[in-house]
DNA sequence: ATGGGGGCCTGCCGGC
DNA sequence: TGCCGGCAGGCCCCCA
């Protein structure tokens, strides 16, 4: 479910509660979520020391002094609960154990870092941290959009001769990674693409513009994370959910909101995925 | 290799 | 009020 940006801001969120910090108590309350954990997680997690807490995409992933990493992924409902001193003199205690609460970690300093997962998509792994992205979840991921390797001549040599759409291209983690479903949709409205259009049929040009939108999007979506950060953390400690306002995503019927256009978002089914677009500004 | 569809899970919301 | 279908921001796997 989070995309990128909310994974950042849950990570953000982590950091004064996770690194640096040691993990006096991993609690593991069920064998798998979409994949069975590795073997003895708890027992590979309790007592380690989080160095560093890193994003790859849409996984955390925390570099333990155990030379192991802990791979983290949030699938489609997970949360990621903090509660404990950290958060303030109003949430010294810890709030009741919830439904689908999967992984519990206590820390030496007080603070309580709880995954809750109800559809259970998301995922967690531990690998020897030298391996890197040897990981099967991560070896194959493209370029990270917001990073160096992402750029006009990558993106257009990437999406040449593609007969698939434009659409599901920029959902395609093997050409970029971290952008889902609303972050594409918001990415192909502000470029004028429509959703439908073959990538391999975009000219050069059109292509590379995507680059610098793709990272406008993802960059104002971060930004709008870290201060809904601090409001969340000001009430239940809950990280990754929080609203934007956005231009075409979720707004199926709704006016275009390109000043001067009249047309109404539409939305259609790509590859099993809703795709919300003006119709009119976007060709 | 590429593109499309199925499936994994639970929760929520709208319509009847 | 209850039931049911549709929907959900991800991603792997299988098939043609």
């Amino acid at each position: 479910m989070p995309e990128l940006p909310e994974v950042e801001t849950v990570r953000r969120g982590l950091l004064p509660a996770m690194e640096g910090q040691v993990i006096a108590l991993a609690q593991v309350n069920r064998a798998d979520l979409r994949w069975p954990f590795p073997p003895q997680m708890a027992e590979r997690l309790t007592g380690a020391r989080v160095l560093r807490l890193r994003r790859r995409s849409k996984y955390i992933l925390a570099d333990l002094s155990t030379d192991e990493t802990l791979l983290i992924h949030l699938g489609m409902s997970g949360r990621m609960l903090i509660s404990g001193d950290l958060l303030g003199a109003f949430h010294h205690d810890h709030p009741a154990p919830q439904k689908h609460d999967h992984v519990v970690l206590t820390m030496e300093s007080g603070a309580r870092v709880t995954f809750n997962d109800a559809r259970r998509f998301g995922a967690m792994d531990m690998f020897p941290t030298a391996t890197g992205e040897a990981h099967p979840l991560l070896a194959a991921l493209g370029p990270e959009p917001l990073g160096n390797a992402f750029d006009e001549a990558y993106l257009s040599a990437r999406l040449k001769g593609r007969n698939t759409p434009i659409k599901s291209a920029l959902l395609d983690q093997h050409i970029v990674a971290g952008l889902g479903n609303i972050y594409v949709c918001e990415t192909l409205y502000r470029a004028g693409i429509s959703p439908k259009k073959k990538a391999g049929d975009l000219t050069v040009k059109r292509a590379s513009a995507l680059v610098p939108i793709i990272r406008d999007v993802l960059t104002e979506a971060i930004e709008a994370g870290g201060s809904s950060l601090r409001d969340y953390r000001q009430t239940d400690g809950e990280l990754g959910y929080f609203q934007h306002t956005f231009q075409v995503y979720g707004r199926e019927g709704e006016p275009c909101r390109t000043p001067g256009c009249t047309a109404q978002i539409e939305r259609i089914v790509q590859s099993g995925r809703s795709s919300f677009y003006c119709p009119t500004c976007q060709r």
